[in-house]
DNA sequence: CGAATGTATCGAATCGGTTCGACTGTTTTC
DNA sequence: GAAAACAGTCGAACCGATTCGATACATTCG
């Protein structure tokens, strides 16, 4: 591509930039010949102005935040997205959306050219490894522009907008033991991920609390997705006796666990009768099924909310390196995919 | 906001413009004092970085495109948006969202930012109302940013990926007269929808073609989400003598079938034993499940990846006017969801 | 017919950064 | 101890558009 620019055009047209100017904006001051001559030569070079160069103008005076995301398929961010329109919107404020697909090295693209593209702030929803470099995180710093995390990092201090996963996922663990289960299993998301560990750490922390026994098999490592609920539920309870089965299991997510009860079903054991199966996020979705999950119930709108109006407020007081903590409410809706132990 | 400038910043450090631009891109030929200088400048001044005014660079070899959808709770977008972003990510690509949520303002106010924000191309779903201004869609055509269509556009002669709505809304239909159904409605969509007027034509296509009569009472305007198709599930069945009942439905999308599956469930009305019900779209999350829906099957990723390839192709060949129609062929998946009438 | 008015176009300044050659000191080298 | 190498900083040009006062020519009016 030669990057034609429209000295090229008025060049090519014979007249100036300014009539270049003049005609693509539309102004009815030019002259019918001289405009048609000047499309021409636009058509020929297919030339196309290139709108950072605007200056004094758009840029700044377009409101736009950008959020950045790591799966599209999870309609858990979809509604958390809901809730940062919802503020965005109210204020104005348009919101472009780009997923990472849990790609490191796309995370930080994303944020790079999120920032050359001149938005008023980010909301991030970090890929996080134990060893993960913060660099272009720190370039949002030095360039002063304001973001909020939706979840958070190691050695950094920021905004952050998340819940208490350890005593959520303790929760959901805890509904298991006072049901009277005692054979529990937690199926645990991606090892690297800051929530995963929060919400193993939490089930262990319910059972300690209820002095029960926690052993390492407790944990079957599974994913953040459907499909990986699915296999790994049919692969695990497809190979236990009847007698070895756990009869309850909390799950990473909601997606895990609609996976798992669709495994469950193919292998013909009953939900709740034969195991209660616990969720975590409480997806809109959940809402289309004819088991109702119990699950850990996320304030997915209110966190874009309140991460929205602190991004917001940030990016209009002009105080881009405040920093605030904020750890909302999750608590566990009891439906009906859990029942106590039968029998 | 008073727009603060890096000469701004330069003046209150004692310095020069260029010498901020060092500190700011990290070069180590600035002597550490003086760091420090600017950097308590920049902060004291909360000074941003313009990120438009930086040519040259970023701006023209930062390769993006971006994706308008309709409805971010809409999973059918994420299906598309997935197909689109595996072309793009393969050649380098990044793909950003933003959603208009179905209002015609929102649309145009995206095109908008999405032309100055210097990104490669665009692919829309546009939202279109009998009257629908234009003006957004030839902004684009005069700024030769290249574009890709979703959804037709009457009176537009631009590049559209789609498939053949009649004739899939028919094929369902047909599907549901040959299982021996002769009490068949349609749940239809947004009345201003393209989509939604040409399923409607389908149904009627399918009657006309079997010679049955088409009479108005066999279209119910739905809406497009969940909430629509089991609110007017539980009105419409709920309030119809049984022998009055059809025994089948073809419905405008999958989540209002979904939704109307779910009505009948609570009016204890079995599927597909009394009633069959067909869907539109074929969503993944279908696949969660227990009663597998009979829909009509989008090649939702391959509509994502034609376009994203005439999109690229577009931008890389630097003919940006051309247009290329595509028509996909989508067809019906006969589930469980239906079955013969009974009796 | 000369002055006033209007129309179409141009040229130059500008926007907020980046880049790069030039200009000081200071340090190294022989 | 003078020449060469090196650091650190500056100033000016530049990027690709927009804006606006200046200009040249045509038309209208008194």
């Amino acid at each position: 591509m030669k990057d034609v620019t429209m000295a090229d055009v008025a060049d090519r047209a014979g007249v100036s930039k300014s009539t270049v100017s003049a005609v693509i904006n539309d102004k009815d001051i030019v002259r019918d010949d001289t405009r048609e001559r000047v499309w021409e030569a636009i058509n020929e070079l297919d030339y196309r102005p290139s709108g950072s160069a605007r200056r004094g103008f758009s840029a700044s005076s377009e409101k736009s935040i950008g959020f950045v995301i790591k799966e599209t398929r999870n309609p858990y961010y979809s509604e958390v997205l809901t809730g940062i329109r919802e503020v965005a919107a109210a204020n104005g404020y348009l919101t472009f959306v780009c997923s990472s697909e849990g790609r490191f090295e796309e995370e930080k693209e994303i944020v790079k050219q999120f920032s050359n593209k001149d938005l008023s702030g980010l909301i991030i929803t970090p890929i996080l490894k134990d060893d993960t470099d913060l660099s272009h995180i720190f370039e949002l710093k030095r360039k002063n522009i304001p973001f909020v995390l939706l979840e958070g990092v190691k050695g950094l201090r920021a905004s952050i907008v998340d819940i208490d996963n350890v005593q959520a996922s303790s929760e959901a663990a805890k509904h298991l033991i006072e049901l009277g289960h005692e054979h529990i299993v937690h199926f645990a998301g991606p090892a690297y991920s800051d929530h995963s560990q929060k919400r193993v750490e939490g089930v262990r922390r319910a059972f300690s609390e209820s002095h029960l026994a926690y052993t390492p098999d407790m944990k079957v490592e599974v994913g953040d997705s459907f499909e990986a609920g699915y296999e790994r539920g049919l692969e695990y309870f497809g190979s236990l006796p009847v007698d070895e089965r756990p009869t309850g299991v909390t799950c990473y997510n909601d997606l895990t666990a609609l996976g798992l009860m669709k495994a469950l079903r193919e292998l013909g054991i009953a939900v709740p009768d034969e195991v209660s199966v616990v969720g975590f996020d409480d997806l809109d979705i959940l809402e289309y099924f004819p088991v109702a999950l119990t699950t850990v119930q996320v304030p997915k709108y209110e966190m874009g909310h309140r991460a929205t109006e602190i991004l917001l407020q940030r990016i209009e007081s002009g105080r881009s390196q405040m920093s605030e903590q904020v750890s909302l409410e999750a608590e566990l809706v009891n439906r009906n995919s859990t029942a106590p132990p039968s029998g």
